[in-house]
RNA sequence: GGAGGGUUAGGCUAAUGGUAAGUCACCGGUCUUGAAAACCGGCGGGCUAACGCCCUUGGGGGUUCGAGUCCCUCACCCUCCGCCA
């Protein structure tokens, strides 16, 4: 959410920028719709202290044991006038918050204009893309034929956009998953977290997923749970209402979680395979900042998702978003971008973002700066990586002519020494 | 599922229906060679150039001139019982 001040203040240069984005930004109805409430807030103002000062004097004179009965009359009929006033400053209030709530953040000035994925620069290039001697195959192939991985079966369970992972292929990703989260915590200094899959509308709120992409989510019938989209919103909201010590800060988090995804909208898209499911697996990263350094932080929390890819040899490169391919709550986005020689693609399998205060507004995430006022922080998140799309980069990168898959060495501690993940006869 | 207790500002804690008192921590100041102590001020949000004004006692609603306090409702926490991995 953006400051109303701020918004006040500068809504020409806020509704350019944020045109940048592309799609309907509308901000037209703000100067009315705040006028008209600061109108009704003196209005209403002015009457409570008008009814603060006459309950006193009643009080006042009732102690003395006088009359207040022609007082008490008037006040009658002034409440009336003031609850009507109430209704009305709530209902704008409301209407103005439902506004700002659909706002999307306002892309941070570093960030290159474009319209789409194809504007996105590419900042920087790691690895070599393996070079094979026979036409290398899609995952989906691949694991099919060593059988750790099941399409059909998962569709007989769960539906379509399901996966059913056997064996090798349930260890491999047990692995990546346990890789993942010791690389972070024992090296990159994050503090492991296990949360709640399933999450409150106030917390997707916070993080912004709600009201907005309402669709893109699975809800619990009968209960207001939802089932989490990714880590970032259990993590992020962990100081939901809260004041941090400005000691602590910065914070970071790993958290390991499944997430749920409606992917409404996407049919037709990527309907083959791990990568595009209802249910996946993520290592996700979460940092609390000072606003100071939220930047610095933004590249290191991007370089620790790196390593990850480094770590197991795939090669990678980086694109920084541009405007018009941001989502909705990001100041600045980098995704990182896997080599898959089966699809012959780069593909994204991490996206890093600084949301700068526009999270921590929304869930009032604040930190107390030595002798001020209470600020908000600034909030961050990455996959780190997302374990399905890695497993899939694995699938495709260590393929052998022979159909096996030869094991990263970074995870062969993970799978009791596998070097080699070949057909069970 | 049943019974009871609870939720007040960063923490802790008060308030016969009369307009949120105190305390600890923290910040600033006075004093001091420096620090501590002591004393003074600040320490949730909004509006205002300022003086001030308004809001804030878990959420929502009601009664009342006036609600932290009374009533209804919801949420969460604690204790006990039942069920349960």
């Amino acid at each position: 959410m953006l400051d109303v001040k701020f918004l006040r203040e500068n809504l020409e240069e806020v509704e350019k920028r944020l045109k940048t984005r592309g799609g309907a930004v509308d901000l037209s109805g703000f100067r009315e719709l705040d006028s008209r409430r600061r109108k009704l807030l003196t209005e209403a103002e002015a009457l409570r202290a008008r009814r603060n000062a006459v309950s006193e004097e009643v009080g006042r004179l009732k102690r003395e044991k006088k009359d207040a009965s022609h007082l008490v009359a008037e006040m009658q009929e002034e409440g009336a006038k003031l609850k009507a006033l109430e209704t009305e400053a709530t209902g704008v209030d409301e209407e103005l918050n439902k506004f700002l709530l659909e706002v999307p953040n306002v892309p941070h000035t570093s960030v290159p204009v474009g319209n789409d994925s194809t504007d996105n620069p590419v900042i920087r290039e790691w690895g070599e893309r393996p070079d094979f001697k026979f036409s290398p195959l899609e995952h989906t192939d691949v694991g099919e034929a060593l059988g750790i991985l099941d399409f059909e079966r998962a569709g007989k369970i769960s539906g379509a956009r399901f996966s059913l992972l056997m064996g090798a292929g349930a260890l491999l990703e047990r692995a990546l998953i346990n890789f993942m989260l010791d690389l972070h915590t024992r090296e990159h200094g994050y503090t492991e977290v296990l949360p709640p899959f399933m999450v409150k509308s106030a917390a997707l709120q916070g993080t912004g997923q709600l009201p907005k992409f309402r669709e893109d989510l699975f809800k619990v019938e009968g209960s207001d749970h939802f089932l989490i989209p990714t880590a970032e919103v259990p993590v992020t909201n962990i100081y939901y209402d809260e004041i941090i010590d400005e000691e602590r800060l910065p914070i970071s988090y790993a958290a390991y979680t499944p997430c749920f995804r409606s992917e409404a909208g996407s049919y037709g898209k990527d309907v083959k395979g791990l990568i595009r499911q209802h249910q996946f697996e993520k290592v996700e990263l979460v940092k609390f900042s000072h606003p100071d350094s939220s930047y610095d932080q933004l590249e290191r929390l991007t370089a620790n998702a790196e390593e990850v890819l480094k770590r197991l040899g795939l090669a990678y490169r980086v694109v920084t978003l541009c405007t018009g391919d941001m989502g909705f709550a990001s100041a600045k986005t980098y995704d990182l971008e896997v080599w898959l020689p089966g699809q012959g693609k780069y593909r994204e399998i991490s996206s890093c973002s600084n949301f700068e205060d526009f999270q921590a507004r929304r869930a009032n995430i604040r930190f107390r700066p030595k002798g001020g006022k209470p600020r908000f922080v600034h909030t961050l998140n990455g996959s780190g990586l997302a374990v399905g799309r890695t497993l899939v980069a694995i699938l495709e990168n260590y393929q052998q002519e022979d159909g096996s898959v030869v094991v990263p060495g970074a995870l062969r501690p993970y799978m009791g020494g596998l070097e080699k993940i070949v057909k069970k006869s």
